[in-house]
DNA sequence: CCATTTCAGTACCGTACGGTACGGTTCGCA
DNA sequence: TGCGAACCGTACCGTACGGTACTGAAATGG
């Protein structure tokens, strides 16, 4: 559950009013509990009390709708940057199994599974709009602060690549590997998670063989 | 597009008519084109030249209709075990490497993402029963290959690892990254295409770095 | 105190879908 | 030739959704 703080930060980019905001994130809820079938004009506006001409006053229609979750609750994901002096090799290890947490932690999440399932399930049509603004706006986030840190191992000379992308890459499939398409396929995200610490160890370890520094 | 030997073939285990399989490859067609709003009872029936009655006579409902799907589709893929015998550290890798560039193929296929697709959209509700499917029978079928591969490289002294899991893990998220998500979220998979080769090869490599044996 | 705006609540409309029922046709079979 | 099963095509039904229109109440502002 987020804060009233976080939801306030999250309408002040948007041009959202804070009735706005509450609105939405009792469309959130209904997705999370009952996928996109759940998410209709009628259920938004019963659940939130507003009415469904309010909903189309705001939002414009129901793909209006679908695009303010998703900015919504992008907004409210805030990555913080990572101090990039004074890094050894042993902090950039514990920086790195941190930010691989995190990103386990973060795919894992309800909102975050429920919104990945709204726009793969719209991929299909309407040339995916909601697919490239979770992606834009959600993976772009958690990817710089990915780079932010490998440029900074680099810079410190622990961490050799040449392309960072393609370091970037090889982390983050160690890391995530199959596990995030098999919770969006609905594997119980519950039983996994405690495996997750373990996890991120492991994958660090693995990275920093392919990519650290020899000393 | 499929042969007609191949469909012969899918239907054997499955107790389908070859009729059915015919109908069966008209909704993933339309599946494929259009997504899961396209594929309707109706739309079906009419692009198949087929009644609704049948169709639910034969399939029961609708979701029958989309596990027979499934299952049809995942009987067409056949994945010939690689002889496990005179294997050394140049054949393993060239096996590995086909065996990368055949997963990136498999998953960039347009049935494989439409029913990844309908499969996760359908992940909110009613226990992921289409996901547990895709899960078994398509994912299942690929990773036994992978064991088999690595076992059999272990065996040869040429692999070492202590968890077979742990180290196919790592082999896929190397191959696969984050990959499959974008194609999922529709961006355009013809374009990433001819940097399969690159990137299986490169995947390999970083494998056999963390897994390969030292000679 | 009144005028204007905003919005909740509800009723309504058109459409599209899942599922069923029925008439007509083909085909196998005795 | 007659019979029955399978099946196509279509019409039909109930429902649910997206979107619009209307009404009345609360708030806002001079």
């Amino acid at each position: 559950m987020q804060s009233v703080a976080a939801t306030r930060e999250a309408n002040a980019g948007n041009g959202l009013t804070e009735r706005q905001g509450v609105v939405l994130e009792e469309a959130l809820r209904l997705l999370v509990d009952g996928g996109e079938k759940a998410l209709t004009t009628a259920g938004v506006a019963r659940a939130a009390n507003c009415s469904k001409e309010s909903l189309y006053k705001w939002f414009g229609d129901r793909d209006g709708l679908l695009s303010a979750m998703i900015g919504f609750q992008a907004s409210k994901v805030r990555t913080q940057d990572v101090a990039a002096s004074a890094l050894d090799a042993e902090s950039l290890s514990r920086h790195l199994v941190v930010f691989a947490k995190d990103l386990l932690e973060v795919l894992s999440g309800d909102v975050s599974l429920a919104l990945n399932r709204l726009a793969i399930g719209q991929a299909s049509r309407e040339g995916s709009k909601l697919g490239h603004m979770l992606q834009e706006r959600g993976r772009r986030q958690i990817g710089r602060r990915a780079a932010a840190l490998l440029e900074a191992g680099r810079k410190a000379g622990l961490l050799a690549f040449d392309d960072a992308d393609e370091a970037y890459g090889a982390l983050y499939g160690l890391v995530v590997s199959d596990w995030h398409l098999k919770m969006l396929l609905g594997e119980e995200a519950g039983e996994m998670k405690k495996g997750f610490s373990r996890k991120a160890e492991q994958a660090v370890s693995a990275f920093l063989t392919l990519y650290g520094k020899k000393v």
